[in-house]
DNA sequence: GGAAGTTACCCACAACTACCCACAATCTTA
DNA sequence: TAAGATTGTGGGTAGTTGTGGGTAACTTCC
């Protein structure tokens, strides 16, 4: 069973092992290999997490970082900090992606980690992590869903 | 596992020698043989660093800079000042460019360099200039930035 | 024209990465 | 329920990548 084109729901728990590889959701693979020739693009979360976007939908953002000129300084500064931690990576042949040390270091990954389906891409989370950035979100601000509510017709 | 077109994103950490050599990431090195003749432009780049373009995207460049009319002051200064540092290198059979001694001191590289992926050239830092940079440019404006990243949709 | 300095090309090696194979656990199907 | 297929995890190895240094060709300056 296959999921909708490119996109991304449900939770799975796997294992990060010695070599910093973690497991695709055999789901996941099935949804990218045609137009996304098998590649994925791994960078930063704005959270603490690593994001894994289909090539696909990188691209979109690829497009409108091309239209920044540098000779405006935060253009620079914005097309600096968006590419710079950003890198393609297609997954092996056991479904597997090789996570860079410094992306393992900024999400705080162990060993088990927890991959998560987040429409457009997928997101790699420490799960005591996750529990932290969730709390303290709803805590921040308990009523931010309610003006989400007339935008999205749950 | 090569990179879209002629894109170049990433942050790779590389040793420049006592030649004044750096090596060009291999992903990079890819995705530029083809349409560019293992060509690039270097230069000097906006901030304290260096520019390396793929001639491709030089080409666009210099397109546009023939299209100001030289009548202008204003014109005559950013074609002078954008042409003159401006000069063609190839990588050589272990992927290095040669930097001269000139662009070493305009950027304030030491031994420790980044090499950063710029969607459509890339960028060679000394570590801790970039890191000043990147401070004070989003100290200047914050909301700018958040406004960009809003329109970018990441 | 010859010496000194500079540049470009070549070779060598260490470190790392991607690819491959193996196997256990889980799910599917008859 | 048993057999086969798929999925998740670990580890070995060949090939690639990054770095240093040597030598020959080419410039520059007296």
């Amino acid at each position: 069973m296959t999921l909708t084109n490119n996109t991304f729901i449900g939770e799975y728990a796997y294992a990060l092992d010695l070599k910093g590889r973690v497991n695709v959701p055999a789901k996941f693979r099935q949804a990218l290999s045609k137009e996304n020739k098998n590649t994925f693009i791994i960078t930063r979360g704005m959270d603490s997490c690593v994001w894994v976007y289909p090539l696909i939908e990188w691209q979109k953002i690829e497009a409108d970082l091309r239209n920044l000129s540098s000779l405006s300084n935060i253009h620079r500064t914005f097309v600096r900090n968006t590419a710079r931690y950003a890198s393609p990576s297609t997954y092996d042949k056991q479904g597997r992606i090789t996570l860079s040390p410094s992306l393992v270091e900024y999400a705080g990954l162990e060993k088990d980690v927890l991959i998560i389906g987040m429409i457009n891409k997928m997101e790699i989370w420490n799960p005591s992590e996750l529990k932290r950035t969730d709390n303290n979100t709803i805590k921040i601000d308990p009523t931010a869903y309610d003006d989400l509510a007339d935008k999205i017709n749950i």
